[in-house]
DNA sequence: GATGAATGAGCTTTCATTCAT
DNA sequence: GATGAATGAAAGCTCATTCAT
């Protein structure tokens, strides 16, 4: 799965997914990203043919390695549907967090770049991830577990969008929930399970309340 | 309130805004913006001294003009918590989706810019909506009508989240809410509908919510 | 003779004069020129045309009111060859080295200025000076008391010249003449008697010297 | 000595130091130079980095190369202090004519350059010879043949300064001295020779003079 | 008489990319 | 396979000047 790049090459999308995550794909130069991946500039245009193309690349590289993971998470377990929506929750911000350079990248992108194939592969992989959810959903309704009434894609877009904002770190969260002196290891970990708990109890909310 | 820019600056402000929302800060030229804006390219440097200070005017015109509404639309009013938390949601939903451009702009600036006076602005317009948010639960609480347990920051970031997401226009959402052969306008009008729907039922069933 | 600017002119030709003088004329922009004066933008071209024309006006400014000052100085006084030199020199001095600014605004005209209208009203006005003292050498030599064998033109160049090296306050000169803890006043009267001294003296030398 | 710089470098450096001379250096713009020295424009902020760093550099280029060459001319020759005195004004006026562009550069960055470490390299540099000038008066004086009372550092400055004059090649000159029919060469050798022999002249004169 | 608004031309610098080796 | 050198295009910005009032 991972023959697909080269050390080096990896080494330069790694480079790139981290300068384009806080800067941006227009305002991070090529220059720079050979800089941070400690190669020569040509270097760039040599393996990936283009800054574009360096993108579809990053792109590529994360969501081939990170796809199939959920899928079996969920597929064949003995779980009930209320269990399966828990362990999907805690996948998707696991794995987004872990992430999280990449998933500022992809926001990015979805935001303002023009490229569609990149549209495309985004859109797909989002696709993906809603079959599951509907699936999951429509499980939990036909065994009378989940209330009808519930809008699963926005619902989706309920969860990404909380890891988003989670994600981009701004300001207000640092306010919000305030750092103090722990380490930032052990803050990001506060974080990311006070995360999953706000999620899987709103989420779980959402699928059991009767309200209209 | 709109004292502040001359006609002809709100008109460069608004193409800018546009710009910036579907090409990012970087992304759009001056020269771009000027053109858009039917303007000298000197024109901008002349009325906001830099292309930096030219976004800090778009924020500073957006978030000035649509501060105060939200306050007022809550303060007041004799209602009951849950009445007040819908009433809200509606109004942010259909403020954020007014000006769906800025909001645009602001989640890039969010994600990449490194200008702190900006990064302040952002935080304490949402810090402003925050502590509304969290009055309300407060009181809804005292009330004995909400639970215990909910995670007001985490909830509001939930709210946004979903806006920005589908403020977003993703080519996810196009997939999921095919538009048919609908109007913009009706497309846009059942989206925001569906949206609030959305909105208002899972975070009532998150305030309501028993479980843990 | 100072009628022909207003004192509003005259406030801008000063300003003009202070810029160009320690940054060049086109290092000067017609906006700090402004600014400096106290006055609008527009009123340079309005008063002088273009920033050119106003570098003329500075020429006639200063010209016009110094030019007759040396001439009466020698012209019928009662002195021998040897007095008339040193009071020369001890006039040139004075008046370069009280209008310093003007001075540099001249080398550096003189330096990169492709204007022909400016070059000539240069050339004339130190032609001026070149007549005086070469009438003055050729009586001294008629009298027997100036040698023979002195080139009056490289002469003239060489008071010139060493009071420009002076006036440009070179970083050089601040070390082969510490200033000291002596107020700017005291070290320029102490450089400008110095220098005074020093001049006399060497073209002195240079016209009683008998060697080849 | 001159591995410093490329041969391409080199082409830039001199192209850099024409228009310079001629136009000052705010007044010379980097597109005139590359197209001066028949490069693209890009290629002096690739090979230089700014164009202040490029009037660095013409600095580096001509001070390095030209350094050594007077210290060794008078060191350890056997002659007298007049006879060095003579070498050392020949050396310098053949010197600064043969690079008369660059002291025009000297001249006008002295003038209205704020670059400090420029104006340092500038300092050192005329230091170096005021210290030569200095050592080579002491000694004449100490065999009782340069009289006391000479203020080296002006007498410097005079050398300098008329040299600039020289160099500057003002309108006055022109008229003061007519070219005539002469070619350019013979014109330049002429006038060089009349200023050697005036300087030698003017010095010597100063330097053996006994009045006060 | 005096000026704020506006502009075309030009500035230096950085960009992604190409090419010869 | 890998890279230093080179470049056309475009960037943001400042300039002297004009013009309507």
């Amino acid at each position: 799965m991972s023959e697909e790049f080269s050390g080096k090459q990896i080494q330069i999308l790694e480079a790139a997914e981290r300068l384009f995550s806080t800067r941006g794909f227009v305002g991070s130069s090529v220059r720079d990203i050979a800089h941070e991946a400690g190669v020569n500039v040509a270097m760039i245009a040599y393996y990936f043919g283009s800054k574009e193309k360096l993108l579809l690349s990053v792109f590529h590289h994360r969501i081939a390695s990170s796809r199939i993971a959920l899928e079996h998470l969920l597929a064949d377990k003995n779980m009930g549907p209320i269990e399966k929506m828990e362990v999907f929750i805690e996948g998707v911000v696991d794995r987004m967090l872990k992430h999280k350079d990449f998933h500022r990248v992809l926001l990015n992108a979805q935001l303002t770049s023009g490229n569609e194939e990149l549209a495309g592969i985004i859109a797909d992989s989002k696709m993906k991830n809603l079959e599951l959810v509907q699936q999951l959903i429509a499980q939990g309704q036909r065994e009378k577990i989940f209330q009808r009434g519930v809008n699963a894609p926005l619902l989706m877009l309920s969860v990404t969008g909380t890891i988003y904002q989670v994600a981009t770190g701004s300001a207000y969260l640092k306010v919000a929930f305030p750092k103090g002196d722990k380490s930032d290891e052990a803050y990001e970990a506060e974080l990311r399970e006070a995360l999953k708990k706000h999620l899987k109890r709103t989420i779980k909310a959402a699928l059991l309340y009767e309200g209209k």
